[in-house]
DNA sequence: ACCAGAGCGGAACGATCCGTTCCAGTGGTA
DNA sequence: TACCACTGGAACGGATCGTTCCGCTCTGGT
């Protein structure tokens, strides 16, 4: 991403695709069904603006989720350096959660049609994410009865915290991210009630609205 | 509620009462924009058999709505009857969740303009969030750095739990209800980061869409 | 046996919303 | 100065949805 440094016509239109995205990503967060009226308001220019950029509203939404996808796999792959493997868990939770990558990518899937390659790197992330799991497995602090499936379902619970503030909503994320995360560690003797989760059960959402 | 035994027109004029009633909490609480056409859909019925009971759209959410706020009001009233203050609080806790009922009053308020009822109906059940909260403070197992809006954050983040059929539903959901109640008793010396929620911070939804 | 009408299903209507297209204006560039 | 890439926003057409309306059924009373 050039700085953008460049003067006059292009230093807009390139000062204008970063300000776009943003406005898109804040918009289609706080209401994946927004209309894209919306993303130009947030962003200060016309519709044109967004139509020069992306042929159709559902490219725009399959370019949002697909880059939310890479940072969640970026961030994966990243945390993986990290050599304690409970740290490299938590420590991995606790950005994707700040990144608000999860409602990216979970929550705007089904309203465009994916891609092969989209497909290929969700497979991608579950492998790290059950990677990550495996490593705090060995470390022996995570409990017995959990599973990695328990991980997409915390960033669930933790995407559904949402306040007008973006700084105040990732600070009180934060908070919760922090009990379930007590609550996934060793420790007390008490199970977890009911069956675990099971692969793909979240998943209804890929397919119809 | 009258058995369904009453024979002919009123039979199936009583039958339809509580399965309209049905279908609209299972469709709007799947999807709070959903069209009043998908509630007919599911209840089996016309659409006139809908329009006969409720005038208006907003006057069935707020129906749901409000009656939501009574079951809250009726478990907690039950719940205080618990001579032990921990389950008490986490018994609460446990009945809200199954019942769905955050989904119910959170989600579809400002889908309809509140009445002066319903406001006297969410001050009753804050203070009696408030007064289970402070029982379970009494006992001591609750950790130190708690807050009573915790309580309402922690029964969003088991909302966000949703899977197609309804009892597996509620079974995930216990599992981090469990999580979350783990996080929520006292034991490790950890703090949790950032400031607690204050009061009303996450009622934005109550004015605007 | 008969009929008045309560209750119902669903088509039709009108308003609103939203994605997309289109056109005239603007300002940098040569 | 002339050109044109880029833009803002009005306009369009299709889709959606709340609500109304009409004709039918079938009960319950006489």
């Amino acid at each position: 991403m050039p700085e953008t440094a460049l003067p006059g016509r292009a230093g807009q239109a390139a000062r204008n695709n970063v300000v776009i995205l943003d406005a898109a990503r804040h918009v289609f967060l706080a209401d994946p069904k927004a209309p894209i009226s919306q993303v130009a308001e947030r962003a200060g220019v016309g519709i044109s603006a967004l139509y020069r950029r992306y042929p159709s509203k559902e490219v725009l939404l399959s370019r949002l989720c697909h880059d939310g996808l890479r940072t969640f796999i970026a961030e994966a792959e990243a945390a993986d350096e990290e050599p304690d493997g409970w740290a490299a868990l938590t420590g991995f939770l606790r950005r994707v959660v700040d990144a608000d990558v999860h409602s990216l990518t979970v929550h705007l899937a089904g309203t465009f049609t994916p891609t092969e390659e989209m497909g290929a790197d969700a497979r991608r992330a579950n492998e790290l994410t059950a990677g990550l799991f495996a490593r705090a497995r060995g470390t022996g602090r995570l409990r017995e009865d959990a599973v990695t499936e328990d991980i997409g379902m915390i960033l669930e619970c933790c995407a559904a915290i949402r306040v007008d503030d973006a700084e105040r909503t990732a600070e009180l994320r934060r908070r919760y991210l922090a009990m379930l995360v007590e609550g996934l560690e060793a420790g007390k003797d008490r199970d977890l009630p009911g069956p675990p989760p099971r692969p793909g059960e979240m998943n209804g959402r890929w397919r119809p609205s």
